[in-house]
DNA sequence: TCGGCGACTCGAACCGGTTCGACTGCGCCG
DNA sequence: CGGCGCAGTCGAACCGGTTCGAGTCGCCGA
């Protein structure tokens, strides 16, 4: 079952097999296949902690994401999907560590105690403790997601303020004029959650620049929310003829509400957004929006980390993603206004 | 940085710092405070890998779920959050492995390179040579799912059999006469996932109690798919008036599907099935659905395992869910049949 | 014929913890 | 006053790998 016990069947040392195995030194062709026999009939495999503890690497790289409290939104799962993935095609196990900040007892665990070679930081805010102190330490890291001040460092991400942005030129160029923003849940704004702050940024520069008049609303992650926050909108602002959300989570209840309103999607009313294209899809009718690439974010995250994992003094890189607005059924030219 | 380091300042030996961080044998107060000073100012936290070398166990669970090929949906999504937070609960970390079957690469990796403890297993098969394998090995480990022989082993999974029924007694107590069943994939119902069995199994029964006219459905894990399931439904049988689905990520799609053949739910068509909460309540109208509680089914996988772990001679234990149908809107009495 | 080199192998040390057996004082009891 | 037991501490061995330095052997060229 160790390297001790296949070394005495097969009758030679236990150096002799390990260079048999790693090839990191030259082994004569007889004494290999002998090895190579031993280990095929015991089924051995070398103990992960031993290596780890000898090599000072554990093959494992951390996924950090934040506490359920607030529910998962589809996307999350399509990154977790992805990393893993992609970290297996590099040899590498993920290890998920639900994690808000710095001092959480899992995020200790994974640095304090050396359980994995590097992170991937998943959620992340303008003023991140997390990255800085991953920066501080040198601590090979990756964030799906940029702070404030993101140069110098590693990270995917998408382009929020351009997103929104674009979402709402797209509905400016069909003759919107009033306009409503639904963001992420107030307490993650408040919180600093990048992608709702860029986005909201990017929304209100571009409404400006084209002249609407626009209103913003937070939403927390679910249908119920959602739902709600169309009542408050349509009390708010009766002439208001579209919106733009961030919240994937809420979608369902968004148009809920619109139909309860009686505004017919896209007659009436005008929805899009950013949310990734599966979900952007169940919906009726079919959202037009900037599909979230969930699924390469997570990839190129990965092939990030393991380029600085294998490189520890190459200069930072990063990706900025800026995918199209897939035009589906859900917007539509400005009508009379209210129903 | 090391136990050595800690002991050197502290003017005590190697062994001494260990006893005082775990407690295992007594040391005085005056040195115990010393040692915990010491500790405190270098940050000092014990390496994982030398710890789970030495004493066997590495405070990790392996999270066994299928690749990423077929969509991931709502409900697994579910299931990994709650079985990492209440992993976390009780001091386990987890490790996210993609593994199909038995001879996989990662899976091997959990196993052989003993990188876990424990595993828990998703997406279980009727025949499922994974659990085999495990049992065989005698290895610590949950399913969460049924295999057609579950005696003896440790499980928690939900009676999709029992579920499936019930919405065909709900339907049939409404009155309708020809009921629809959208099951999963045909891919995984060849490869005999468990719940698309069991449901169909349940389903069937059900129907030819009650004395039911029913045809049954394999749908691909998108919109797409659902609407084009329900096109079929509606054009073999366009008497239909009901639907039971256990295919969550379909669940857009069908009410498409519905939507563009004019059938209004559910004034002129039932739907219901078994489906995650947050998700039927996604959807207008909002689904009536037995609600799968992914999230306790992932809290229970990890308090069995946990016990299994702690008493390695414990008897086998289980859990069998049976959540009630939550009635929502997308119900109702039978109509008149065609539109 | 001898020195040297390269191919191959071995033993020992090391990674950073845990744990066992033994040693040292000390107080208490007989 | 001597022996015993216990609290407190230490050194050494061990977990299962990797890696370095050194040793053996055969073969080559001088």
């Amino acid at each position: 079952m160790n390297i001790g016990e296949i070394a005495r069947r097969a009758g030679v040392s236990r150096s002799t097999v390990s260079y048999a195995l790693s090839g990191k030194r030259p082994v004569s062709e007889d004494t290999r296949r002998k090895i190579q026999q031993v280990v095929d009939e015991l089924g051995y495999r070398p103990s992960a902690s031993a290596r780890a503890l000898a090599n000072g690497r554990t093959s494992t790289i951390g996924l950090v994401f934040p506490p359920a409290g607030n529910h998962y939104t589809g996307m999350q799962l399509d990154f977790i999907g992805s990393v893993v993935e992609a970290a297996a095609a590099y040899d590498y196990d993920v290890l998920l560590s639900p994690s808000g900040v710095d001092s959480d007892r899992s995020f200790q665990r994974l640095l304090g105690e050396r359980r994995v070679d590097g992170a991937i930081l998943m959620e992340i805010r303008l003023a991140d403790d997390r990255v800085d102190h991953l920066a501080e330490l040198d601590f090979p890291s990756v964030a799906i997601g940029r702070t404030a001040h993101p140069e110098g460092s590693w990270w995917v991400a998408l382009d929020h303020t351009a997103l929104a942005a674009a979402c709402v030129h797209h509905l400016a160029d069909l003759g919107h004029r009033r306009v409503a923003f639904v963001n992420r849940p107030e307490q993650l704004l408040r919180a600093g959650y990048e992608s709702a702050h860029r986005g909201l940024d990017g929304f209100t520069k571009a409404a400006a620049e084209r002249g609407l008049t626009v209103r913003t609303y937070c939403c927390g992650d679910d249908a119920a929310s959602g739902q709600g926050c169309v009542e408050r909108i349509l009390h708010d602002d009766p002439d208001t003829t579209a919106l733009v959300t961030l919240n994937e989570a809420a979608l369902g209840g968004l148009y809920r509400g619109l139909a309860r309103a009686g505004r017919h999607v896209p007659r009436d009313f005008s929805v899009t957004g950013v949310v990734a294209g599966r979900w952007a899809e169940t919906v009726t009718p079919q959202l037009t929006a900037a599909d979230v690439p969930a699924a390469e974010l997570g990839r190129l995250a990965v092939e990030l980390l393991v380029e600085r994992l294998d490189h520890p003094d190459a200069p930072p890189r990063h990706h900025l993603l800026t995918p199209p607005i897939s035009l589906r059924a859900s917007t539509g030219p400005a009508g009379v206004g209210t129903a």
